[in-house]
DNA sequence: GCAAATCATTCAGACTCTGAACGATTCACC
DNA sequence: GGTGAATCGTTCAGAGTCTGAATGATTTGC
């Protein structure tokens, strides 16, 4: 609904959602080598491969292998990567306050909340990661 | 989120998301022709021919020739398609109660009042067809 | 040490959707 | 009335996204 609003924006930097979702995993330290990010977002493997190397082009995140299991590969945001996802999050915010521009603000407060509580009995990360 | 769900359990019934919304617009009588559809639903009308393909086949919806202009393919629901499009309505609200389980009955009500709000001020239809 | 398990990666392919053609039909206009 | 432009449905090729199986490198269990 209001995500196409935001996809369409961060497209802008070259990103898809799901790019930074896997943002996002990292920056929380919910995640570190790529299976489990694979499991917290719920996708396969081989499509955070693809998401990483494009990260990784754009300078956002490093990748590199844990010395202590030489298959891991644990990747880390790096500073540009930080910049991206903060101005990532003011788009987000925007995009919702466009969409929700004709509530008051009680009702968005409320609305916000409800959401919220909703994205967490289902697991899901509290934050704005719900575009994936 | 709970459009997953939803997805998940009309398969069962032979349908996609889709499906289900083209059977919508046809029992709201927002559109009859099938390039009115595509345009309702925010589709290329060749999507269109697909969904209503299998719609046909599944005897759900009929295409007649309007006689007043032979290039437009009239769709109706059939009986058969009334019938899948309540099970549908039952397995959306179905899903929805599951998925809005810990919520107080005052908080659900809340919820879908400015959901419905919203959903009005983007020109949607007010129904479940917000699972297109 | 060696077999089995684990992680990242590649690749083929399924699925969904779009946009450009094309045939059939209707409309505008002279 | 007849002709060219527009409209509707349809087909088809192709883009985009995602998955699952196979592979290679590494680690773990025994």
């Amino acid at each position: 609904m209001a995500s196409d609003l935001f996809a369409a924006r961060v497209e802008a930097h070259g990103l898809k959602p799901k790019h930074v979702g896997l943002m996002v995993v990292l920056e929380t330290g919910r995640a570190s080598s790529q299976l489990e990010i694979a499991r917290v977002m719920g996708v396969a493997p081989s499509l955070v491969v693809a998401l990483a190397d494009h990260l990784e082009k754009l300078g956002a995140i490093q990748r590199v292998r844990d010395p202590a299991d030489r298959r891991r590969q644990v990747l880390t945001l790096t500073e540009r990567g930080r910049e991206l996802l903060a101005t990532c999050a003011e788009l987000a915010e925007s995009a919702d306050a466009e969409f929700a521009a004709d509530l008051t603000v009680t009702e968005s407060v409320v609305l916000t909340r409800l959401l919220d509580r909703l994205a967490a009995r289902q697991g899901l990360p509290t934050a704005p990661a719900d575009r994936l």
